[in-house]
RNA sequence: GGUUCAGUAGCUCAGUUGGAUAGAGCAACAGCCUUCUAAGCUGUGGGUCGGGGGUUCGAAUCCCCCCUGAAUCACCA
C-alpha cells in the first residue's frame, strides 16, 4: 500500500465510522485505480457499506464523498473533488499531493527497495537469509533454452528478494557425477581421438555434449543390432555393450579409479569453462557453488543417521526407504540395495552442507515443475531430519519451454542452444540498429556492439521473464523474438530517449518545482506520477508471488505512459520554466525506475540506441 | 487410474484479495517524422474468458461436474 492508499484508506474508515458508526475492516476498504473512462485518480468501492447504510450504492458513494470533502476542510486537502457512479466513488487527488510524491521519489536513491524502520536498506541488524538455488546443470551437455529460463528466473528472483529486504545467497548445485557423464566420457574415449576444446575450437560444454549425443547414437545402433538378432527391446537396452561399459565406468568412478577420475576431472574442467562463459554472457552469477561429487556422501551419512533415529527403515535387500504414507504420499527410496545414492540422497547432503555454511532462514529451489513431487518429498524429509527450513522450503516451480512440436530433448537434438540463441539475438539487434541512422551516428564499432549486446539480450530476457513463471511457454525458433511492442527493447528505447533528453537539458538541477503556485498538472503527467507511485508495490508483489513477470508488466506500463506523455508534451522546448522543471523531474525519475526495475530483472539499459 | 497445474482475440501473453463496457503486443488495415531518438504515437477490425451448473448486489477470478492439454506417481536425474 503506497502513501496515497494509506491516506485514502484511513479517510474512508473515518467516513464510515462517522456516517454509519462502524469500524471498517481493512478488507472492506477496497481501493483501485480509477478507470480511464471516468474522472478521478483513485476509486473507493462502496459496496461493502451499502448494507450498513441501507441506501442505494450511488447514494452511499455520494455521502462518503461529501463527508471526505468536508473533513478535509479541516485537515488539509488531498481529495479535490469526487464523482459517484453506482457503487464507485471516484476521487480526484490534488496536484500538490502529486508533486510532493514526485519530489519524495526523486529524493530517494533506493526508491522501491525495502527499508528498515530506520530508513536504511542494509541495517546491521540481522537480515533474514534466503538461499536461492538455481541453474543446477548436468555436466554432460551445454545449456539450452530451458536452462536459460531457469537462470534468468533464478537470478531475477534473487535480485527481487534482496530488494525486499532479504540477505540473499545465490547458489548452484552442479550435477557433476553419475551415469550421464560416464556416457560422454566413454564416447569421447572411443570416438574422440583425443579431441580437446583447443584442438577443435569448440566450447568445452559443446564438445562434451557432442559426445553425449554420440553415445546415444551408437547405443541405439547396438540396441537395434541386438534386437535384429531376436532380443527384446527391454533386454537389449540393458545388455548393450556400451551401456554395460558406462555402468562399469561409474563403478570405477565411485571406487576412485585414478584413470577414470582423471578423465572425469579433465572433461568437467572443459565443461565448467564453457558454462562460465555462458553464465557471464547471460549476466548471472553465484555466491557459492556446490558439486554433487562432494555432497552425495554427506547425503548418505545423513540417511544413515535417519536410519539410526528411526526416521527411515531398511528393507531385506539392504535398500533404505522413508515411509511417507502418513503424509499422504508413498514410500520413497533413499539408498539403493547396493548402497549407492539417488537424487534425493544427494539433495539431503547438499542441504546439510549449505546449512553448515549459512544460517538459512528460507531455502528456495528454482527447479522446473516436473520435479514438484520430488520437492514435496524433500521438504518432508528435511523436516524429519531436523532442518529448520525444511518444512517451509520454497520450490519455485516454473513451467517448461516448449517448441511448436513439443518438448526439447537433448539427445534428439531438438534443443535451442543457449549460446547460439544469444548470438542470434545480438546479431539481430545489430542488424536492426543499422537502419537507425539517426542518433547512432558517430559512435564507435565497439559502442555499437555493446548496444546490440544489451538490446539483443534485453529482448531475449524480457521475452522469457514477462511470462508468468508457473506457466509453460512456447518458443518458436522460426519466428524471431520481437524488438517492437511489449518487449525489452521497447522499454530500453524509452530509457534511451529519456537519457537523450536529459543530456540535452542545459541544467542538471531542475528540482525547483514550486508547488505553492497552483498550477495544473497535465493528465499525462499525473498518470506518470501515479504510475511511479505504484513501483514499490510492484517490487513487493513480485517478491511475494515469486514473479519477475509482475515487474515486466509494471515496467511496460510505465514505458507506455512515458511514451504517450513524450509524444504529446514538449520537455526541453517547454517555455514555462515550472512546467519544464516538472517534466524533467518526471523524466529523470521514470528513467530511474525503468533502470532499477530492469536491474531486478537482470536486464541492462543502453544509454542510447 | 491417483495427484498437481493449465485452457482468455488468428498467434504470443496480461488481467492484484471477486468490482464499472475483459486488456496489451504481434499479424492485417488507415494515419503521424523540416520540431526533445518513428525500436515511437494515434485509430479500425478481431472474444460463448474450454463447456455446464452453483454461490451474490456483482464471477475470467470462488465451489461442484464434465471436456482438452501438460507434468508427475522409478533402485532416472
Amino acid at each position: 500500500m503506497n502513501s496515497l492508499e494509506q491516506h485514502i484508506s484511513s479517510l474512508a474508515k473515518s467516513a464510515v465510522k462517522a456516517l454509519y458508526n462502524v469500524d471498517a475492516e481493512d478488507s472492506q476498504i477496497q481501493l483501485q485505480k480509477t478507470r480511464p473512462e471516468f474522472e478521478g485518480n483513485i476509486t473507493l468501492v462502496v459496496f461493502p457499506f451499502v448494507k450498513l447504510a441501507r441506501k442505494a450504492p450511488q447514494a452511499v458513494a455520494q455521502e462518503i464523498g461529501e463527508w471526505m470533502l468536508n473533513e478535509q476542510m479541516v485537515n488539509g486537502q488531498i481529495v479535490n473533488k469526487f464523482n459517484a457512479v453506482q457503487g464507485f466513488l471516484n476521487l480526484s487527488i490534488s496536484d500538490a499531493f502529486w508533486v510532493e510524491q514526485l519530489k519524495a521519489i526523486d529524493a530517494d536513491a533506493n526508491y522501491g527497495r525495502f527499508k528498515y524502520p530506520n530508513g536504511k536498506i542494509n541495517d546491521q541488524m540481522v537480515h533474514p537469509l534466503m538461499m536461492v538455488e538455481y541453474s543446477s546443470p548436468n555436466t554432460n551437455k551445454p545449456l539450452h533454452l530451458g536452462h536459460v529460463r531457469n537462470n534468468l528466473l533464478g537470478y531475477s528472483i534473487a535480485q527481487i528478494q534482496e530488494a525486499n529486504g532479504w540477505k540473499v545467497v545465490k547458489t548452484n548445485i552442479v550435477n557433476d557425477r553419475g551415469i550421464h557423464i560416464c556416457k560422454s566420457m566413454l564416447a569421447w574415449l572411443k570416438f574422440g581421438n583425443g579431441e580437446t576444446p583447443e584442438s577443435s575450437g569448440k566450447k568445452g560444454d559443446h564438445l562434451i555434449g557432442d559426445y553425449y549425443v554420440r553415445f546415444d547414437k551408437e547405443y541405439k545402433k547396438q540396441i537395434a543390432e541386438l534386437m535384429s538378432k531376436g532380443m527384446d527391446e527391454e533386454t537389449a537396452k540393458k545388455e548393450a555393450p556400451l551401456m554395460l561399459e558406462a555402468q562399469e565406468m561409474l563403478r570405477k568412478w565411485e571406487a576412485n579409479d585414478p584413470e577414470v577420475r582423471a578423465l572425469w576431472a579433465k572433461m568437467n574442467e572443459w565443461v565448467y569453462a564453457g558454462f562460465d562463459e555462458t553464465y557471464r554472457r547471460l549476466g548471472v552469477s553465484f555466491d557459492k557453488i556446490y558439486y554433487e561429487s562432494n555432497t552425495y556422501l554427506e547425503g548418505k551419512s545423513e540417511v544413515e543417521k535417519g536410519l539410526a533415529s528411526g526416521a527411515f527403515y531398511r528393507r531385506e535387500d539392504g535398500s533404505v526407504w522413508a515411509d511417507l504414507t502418513k503424509d499422504g504420499l508413498d514410500e520413497k527410496l533413499l539408498l539403493r540395495s547396493d548402497g549407492t545414492s539417488v537424487y534425493m540422497t544427494q539433495d539431503i547432503g547438499t542441504a546439510k552442507l549449505r546449512f553448515q555454511d549459512y544460517p538459512i532462514d528460507k531455502m528456495v529451489y528454482v527447479v522446473g515443475n516436473e520435479q514438484e513431487y520430488h520437492f514435496k518429498v524433500l521438504s518432508i524429509l528435511l523436516d524429519r531430519l531436523g532442518f529448520p527450513f525444511g518444512k517451509e522450503l520454497v520450490h519455485f516451480s516454473y513451467g517448461m519451454v516448449e517448441l511448436p512440436n513439443g518438448k526439447m530433448k537433448s539427445r534428439e537434438g531438438t534443443v535451442v542452444d543457449a549460446d547460439e540463441l544469444m548470438d542470434k539475438m545480438i546479431a539481430d539487434a545489430r542488424e536492426i540498429s543499422k537502419d537507425k541512422v539517426n542518433t547512432l551516428q558517430g559512435i564507435t564499432e565497439d559502442e555499437a556492439n555493446e548496444i546490440a549486446r544489451k538490446v539483443g539480450l534485453g529482448a531475449l530476457k524480457y521475452f522469457i521473464l514477462k511470462v508468468d513463471p508457473r506457466k509453460n511457454m512456447l518458443f518458436n525458433p522460426a519466428e524471431s523474438i520481437d524488438f517492437n511492442g511489449n518487449t525489452g527493447p521497447f522499454i530500453q528505447y524509452t530509457y534511451a530517449r529519456i537519457q537523450s533528453v536529459l543530456r540535452k537539458a542545459e541544467t542538471s538541477d531542475f528540482r525547483n518545482v514550486d508547488m505553492s503556485k497552483s498550477r495544473n498538472i497535465e493528465e499525462k503527467e499525473l498518470a506518470l506520477i501515479q504510475r511511479l507511485c505504484e513501483y514499490p508495490t510492484a517490487v513487493r508483489t513480485a517478491g511475494e508471488e515469486f514473479s519477475p513477470a509482475i515487474l515486466c508488466n509494471y515496467a511496460y506500463a510505465l514505458a507506455c505512459d512515458f511514451n504517450s506523455f513524450y509524444h504529446d508534451l514538449s520537455i526541453i522546448n517547454e517555455p514555462d520554466e515550472q512546467k519544464k522543471a516538472l517534466r524533467l523531474l518526471l523524466s529523470r525519475n521514470v528513467a530511474k525506475v525503468l533502470r532499477t526495475s530492469f536491474a531486478l530483472l537482470g536486464i541492462e539499459m543502453p544509454e542510447r540506441m
